[in-house]
DNA sequence: AAACTTATGCGTAGGGCGCC
DNA sequence: GGCGCCCTACGCATAAGTTT
């Protein structure tokens, strides 16, 4: 039980206080020699003298104190544009107690929005077009919200969201299709599900990503709510599901660098 | 201090993909 | 079926170190 807090709270920074990608200059090649050489974290970085000149040094040990600053105030925002969008996984286990699972319907690909759907790890709330779906209600649901996460939503859901919300949506946004890609998960959302295990209930399972807009074209056209409570429910899965798709893939990711970059020193010592 | 070398960041273009 | 993103490869730009 205490083993168990102590090893979670060790890790819960671990990622992103491991990323050296924030600073100026500073990419992915330079970052895998940083932790080949035995630089892993912030601390690590500013104790040694690594290969960089010293004025330059200072500089970048001050970005990462002002890095440090941002995250013990809990404010995700400051790395919006420090992470390129395919590494803002980084920011899960950082902020993960106020990550927001998103995903949205539509009447057809690059249209009208239907419904948005949002989970916040414990509750599920659907904006529903005609009903409650507006700016104050959407503002509301971020209110709170330290990330985003979606699947594919760098290329679907927010650009829609931007367009009919333009400037709504500023905090961090992490979209998992590019992390489960990187993991191994290829695929569209459902067959990743099936992948990993996670089930869906039965006339869920059956659903395509089309028949959505369908069954909203049955509710406008016959009045029947019983369409619309499925496409809630088929839309409300997602998102409660995107969150365990989370955990499972950013861990991954983290593990996958850790065994990579971080044990090369070991082998090295090992026989040549 | 100028010229050269090396490491690596960064911009660009084409192809592929998943969202409803 | 349109859109925006990532991936990959490639070449240029830049900064720091080295040689003359």
């Amino acid at each position: 039980m205490q083993t168990g807090l102590i090893s979670t709270s060790f890790l819960a920074d671990a990622m992103l206080k491991s990323s050296f990608i924030i600073l100026e200059g500073i990419g992915k090649e330079k970052e895998k020699k940083l932790w080949q050489s035995g630089v892993h974290d912030w601390h690590d970085f500013r104790r040694s003298s690594v290969n960089i000149s010293p004025a330059r040094k200072r500089r970048l040990d001050n970005q990462l104190a002002e890095a440090g600053r941002a995250l013990i105030s809990d404010n995700s925002e400051y790395f919006k544009n420090l992470l390129p969008q395919n590494e803002m996984w980084r920011l899960f286990s950082s902020f993960k107690e106020d990550a927001l699972y998103l995903d949205i319907e539509t009447t057809g690909l690059m249209d009208g929005i239907t419904v948005i759907g949002l989970f916040d790890g414990r509750n599920t709330v659907s904006l529903v077009r005609g009903y409650n779906l507006d700016k104050n209600n959407l503002r509301k649901a971020l209110n709170k919200a330290k990330i985003l996460v979606t699947f594919n939503g760098a290329s679907f859901d927010l650009p829609i969201i931007e367009k009919h919300y333009p400037g709504m949506i500023n905090i961090p946004h992490i979209d998992l299709k590019t992390a489960c890609a990187r993991c191994g998960f290829k695929g569209g959302l459902k067959k990743i599900e099936r992948l990993i295990g996670i089930r869906r209930t039965e006339q869920i399972q059956r659903m395509h990503g089309g028949d959505a807009a369908l069954l909203w074209r049955y509710f406008q056209a016959t009045s029947d709510s019983h369409y619309l409570d499925i496409l809630r429910e088929y839309n409300e899965e997602d998102t409660v599901n995107l969150q365990r798709l989370a955990e499972i893939t950013c861990l991954t990711l983290e593990k996958e660098i850790k065994r990579k970059y971080f044990c090369q020193d070991m082998s090295m010592t090992g026989i040549e």
